[in-house]
RNA sequence: GUCCCAAUAGCUCAGCAGGAUAGAGCACUUGAUUCCUAAUCAAGAGGUCGUGAGUUCGAAUCUCGCUUGGGACACCA
């Protein structure tokens, strides 16, 4: 709609143009400031070239009203502009608010250490990397999704020696000499349960037995955490093993040699990062040749590159922000173009209940479990409060609100809206190829609105996809909703001269909803 | 000390490529069911947009200082 809209001013506006939303919708359905920035240029007030440009648009068919107001330009489109779209949309559900993009996107999310279950900020995370994912789909990208599995560093060790220990303490009663960065928590004596359960208890009496231990509880972490997600609806396209990848760690340290991004000091092989903004340069690889985390990292993006796509987008935790730099300039030192990777950073979460707040932390063991939190309120809500929020920023919400039946909870108050307009349909024995070529002329302004701002879907899931501002899209259906709502108490749908029309709007409204919903990986609700 | 994110209604937050009277939900007050789910709706009240300056026709939005809060600053991953 915008994209039609803006083409017709062109033609009488030279330079940009704003399209935006005015403040209520009764003034119109878009509205532009763009007598303002002309004012200067043609050296006459706002107010006039608003009204000289107001007559001209008149003529444009696709406009019902045009009009000047205090220097803003408010349009309002045709009824049989608006109705098209609907029967179009209506028609061809699968296709509306599809992009044409396409563009390749490597998406990187989660790639939690697989240590240990996924706490509720792998969550918040997670969830925004698939729905950016599922939106960027939608909108034509061909998109990869990606979890990097850091199986190859100490952690992995001091799980399996943490299993060992617990089975020790417990099994044998011993006395534990716990080093400082064990892993604590539950699912550890689960892990040393279900270690003796399948190799027998024996394992336990000799420590040369961690680093199997190790591989095994990695990899059941591994399944634990792909579960984990699962019940949130979450899964990869790939995912890569650090491990796997240290096999080209030769090649590309040569490179990186050859490139003049690494040099030898005091026996340590060091990134010269700092020649890319980067505050210090950073050791790759140590005295005792072995390498860091970063140098995992390198050979990780090496690899993406490779692949080659348009764009990289990795979702990280608000923690590894200072990481950002030396990524982007091993990727440089690498020859390939840093500007393709983007990083967004997913801050911290916050639960309360009934006013607590709980801190975490991922080796104390005092952490919320993601799967607590999803049995406690269920992926849809779950998933609708990490996007309604921006992810920059940090966020508090308290889980008793997501519980409650009624309009407190918005993802309760958005499919009872979508259920509603279900209702409607069998108590009114219609079906949608029924009204389906109904004329909806003679509006009255709110029938009208509510039609226009159901088809404004497109609109906002582009502009939501390239803020990377998914709260767009929730607060969106939030309003259509409350929207629909307020429709359906003003007005009596069935068994009135208006039943058709109204069935019509209502089915695109519900449309948007539906397919709003489910780019965020809801399914929407026909029946509370 | 350096860097990042923030500060908007009692609470949780939108708004921020400058634009019309600063919004929503919760909580609070009052009203609306002979009629499609009242699981809803309507109305009211509630704000010096942390603070001081600057940029200009115009600032919650941009720039700089300050205050307060959270986080990050490994040869851990």
């Amino acid at each position: 709609m915008k994209k039609k809209i803006l083409n017709v001013l062109n033609e009488y506006i030279d330079g940009e143009i704003v399209l935006e939303k005015p403040k209520d919708i009764n003034f119109g359905h878009f509205a532009t400031p763009v007598a303002f920035s002309l004012a200067k240029k043609l050296r006459k007030s706002p107010v006039i070239i608003a009204k000289e440009l107001c007559e001209k648009l008149l003529k444009e068919d696709i406009f019902s009203s045009v009009e000047a107001v205090k220097g803003y330009i408010n349009f309002k489109l045709e009824n049989e502009f608006l109705d098209k779209f609907a029967t179009w949309s209506l028609q061809n559900e699968n296709d509306f608010a599809k992009g044409s993009n396409n563009k390749k996107i490597l998406l990187e999310y989660v790639s939690a250490n697989p240590t240990g279950p996924l706490h509720i900020g792998h969550a918040r995370g997670a969830i925004l990397g698939d729905s950016l994912c599922k939106i960027a789909r939608h909108l034509g990208y061909e998109v990869t999704s990606e979890y990097y599995v850091n199986d190859a560093g100490n952690q992995i060790y001091l799980l399996g020696l943490s299993v060992f220990l617990n089975a020790q303490d417990n099994f044998f009663d011993m006395d534990i000499d716990w080093p400082d960065e064990y892993y604590r928590g539950s699912y550890i004596n689960d892990l040393a349960c279900e270690a003796r359960d399948n190799f027998g208890v024996d394992i336990f009496t000799d420590n040369t037995n961690v680093k199997l231990l190790s591989d095994w509880a990695k990899d059941k972490m591994l399944e634990l955490i792909k579960s984990n997600l699962k019940e949130c609806g979450i899964e990869f396209d790939s995912f890569v093993s650090e491990k796997k990848l240290y096999e080209k760690w030769d090649e590309v340290f040569d490179r990186l040699k050859r490139n003049g991004a690494i040099y030898e000091k005091d026996g340590k092989w060091w990134l010269n990062s700092t020649k890319y903004n980067d505050e210090k340069d950073r050791v790759v690889v140590r005295e005792d040749k072995r390498a860091t985390y970063l140098a995992g990292d390198i050979i990780y993006h090496d690899d993406k590159f490779k692949r080659e796509y348009d764009e990289y987008i990795n979702i990280w935790g608000a923690d590894h922000h200072g990481y950002i730099e030396r990524v982007r300039a091993a990727i440089k030192f690498l020859g390939y173009d840093e500007n393709k990777l983007e990083v967004i950073l997913s801050q911290m979460v916050s639960l309360l209940k009934a006013g607590e707040p709980y801190k975490m932390s991922k080796r104390a063991g005092n952490f919320i479990l993601m799967s607590d939190v999803l049995e406690d309120i269920g992926s849809d809500a779950l998933r609708f409060v990490f996007l309604s929020k921006k992810s920059d920023t940090h966020l508090e919400f308290d889980v008793d609100m997501f519980k409650a039946n009624d309009s407190s909870n918005p993802i309760y108050y958005i499919n009872y809206a979508h259920a509603r307009i279900n209702q409607l349909f069998e108590k009114s024995n219609k079906k949608l190829k029924d009204i389906l070529n109904v004329k909806l002329d003679n509006l009255n302004s709110d029938a009208e609105n509510l039609l226009f701002y159901s088809l404004l879907l497109p609109e906002v899931i582009e502009d939501a996809f390239k803020q990377r501002a998914l709260q767009k899209l929730t607060e969106y259906l939030k309003i259509l909703a409350s929207f629909i709502h307020r429709f359906y108490n003003e007005y009596r749908i069935i068994a009135t001269e208006e039943e058709d029309k109204y069935l019509k709007i209502l089915s695109t409204s519900a449309l948007s909803i539906r397919v709003g919903l489910k780019l965020i990986g809801i399914q929407a609700k026909y029946k509370m």
